[in-house]
DNA sequence: GGCATTACTCGCACACTGTTCGAGGTGACT
DNA sequence: AGTCACCTCGAACAGTGTGCGAGTAATGCC
């Protein structure tokens, strides 16, 4: 049970480079688009080599290890989510929840990482020092403004991941929603039999022809101003 | 690039048993018992047969795969929030969410897989019911009750998954927090020169002495009972 | 110019991984 | 006694991340 003392990219000073042949800037952006393109278990080092032109443990004298670079191409995802830099809070929060949502939609692989993996770029910190910026401004005391923007963004996380996970399930199997919902409703039926509830829901999905799709997207907004609602009434 | 249809353990009927040697029961719970002490990573077919005194290739008579195994395993981790049947909306809500959270953090593995691994087990479904319930009970009105319990749900997730990822990270350098914030203090410093808004919330930190990892309780609760009242001033 | 040093590339090898296949065994029912 | 479903498992395949050490190429220095 050897443990090793943490490290991020982020904690170590970067190789000095001759601009030649492979550099990090190169690596990231390649792995960027195997990683669009092919989903995150498509990601290997010796794949990668290869899409560069160069032997797998190449990418090694740039990069300490798959870790390392994975938190690297996060870093790009997070370069997405640009904020306004004095505006109002609710406006840059909303700003934040849509943009933190699209640009995990445009990387579905981000999902099963964001949150995981340490966020210590540069382009999470610009992001989260607008947010933390606006609450400020806002009037939150203290420590308050450090939980109202911690309570968004923990928001956009929980309702992003499940969407995108959802999504990229379907993407795999080939099958249309509606493919799906008939395999799986038998099962869902059964198993509903005792839960009168979710059954209910269910019946009530069907009846009123609701897209799940355009619903998971309403349901971001309703769950996004209610919680906003909820932290303007702590601005007194 | 060859699809395959969608399929959980929960759509496939169970193959009848005859109560020996191995059990699918058996396996999952030695599944888990090895999932907690060594997490994630540790977790093979190999290691799993081994621990049960079985070749690994025998596991797959009774899970056809890892990622079933992984199903499996996460329902478990359901199974430890149970709700009240009958009680107010808040309160079940408050039951989910912390008991969602205290689940997580015993079984710290499943922070990256919540929420991107399917949750279509027993123990999810009866939670979900009630969880509906105990809002449709409150008076939110058509789809309004599926969008109400998904942002409590998204919220509990998001602020959980990074929460715990961020304590096991901790865990595996073997350092103190204090050693952690030591050592990547410089490089904090430099990132957050032209940060204002991180920095000052940094210095506030340092000098009010606050207790990160209560700090974050703390915050969790914030963040929960400002969108509970969010979500209350819907019900009218 | 020559030479040493640094910056980089990369093939080999190791210890693993999930999973398929097919051969075997074992108990229950006919 | 024979059949059949249930179950176990060793061998093998195609991969994985990464440490090591040898090899190459460009730079800095005299």
């Amino acid at each position: 049970m050897s443990v090793k003392p943490f490290s991020s990219v982020w904690t170590r000073e970067r190789k000095g480079t001759r601009e030649q042949g492979l550099s990090r800037d190169q690596i990231v952006r390649a792995a960027l688009e195997l990683l669009d393109a092919e989903g995150l278990d498509a990601l290997s080092m010796r794949k990668l080599g290869a899409r560069l032109g160069a032997g797998a443990t190449s990418l090694y004298w740039h990069v300490a290890n798959k870790d390392e670079l994975i938190e690297l191409v996060m870093d790009e995802v997070y370069a997405a989510v640009v904020l306004p830099e004095a505006a109002d809070w609710r406006e840059t929060a909303r700003v934040f929840a849509y943009g933190m949502r699209h640009a995990v939609f445009e990387h579905p692989w981000s999902a099963s990482l964001i949150g995981v993996v340490p966020a210590l770029g540069p382009n999470a910190l610009t992001a989260s020092d607008r947010l933390m910026g606006a609450f400020a401004r806002a009037g939150f005391e203290g420590i308050d403004v450090d939980y109202a923007m911690t309570a968004v963004v923990s928001y956009t996380l929980g309702a992003t991941i499940p969407e995108v996970a959802f999504l990229t399930v379907l993407e795999a199997t080939g099958q249309s929603l509606a493919d799906l919902q008939s395999a799986v409703e038998p099962i869902v039926m059964k198993a509903m039999a005792d839960r009168p509830n979710l059954l209910k829901r269910y019946e009530s999905y069907a009846s009123e022809g609701v897209d799940p799709l355009v619903a998971r997207r309403l349901a971001f907004e309703f769950g996004l101003t209610a919680l906003l609602d909820g932290l303007g009434t702590r601005l007194r």
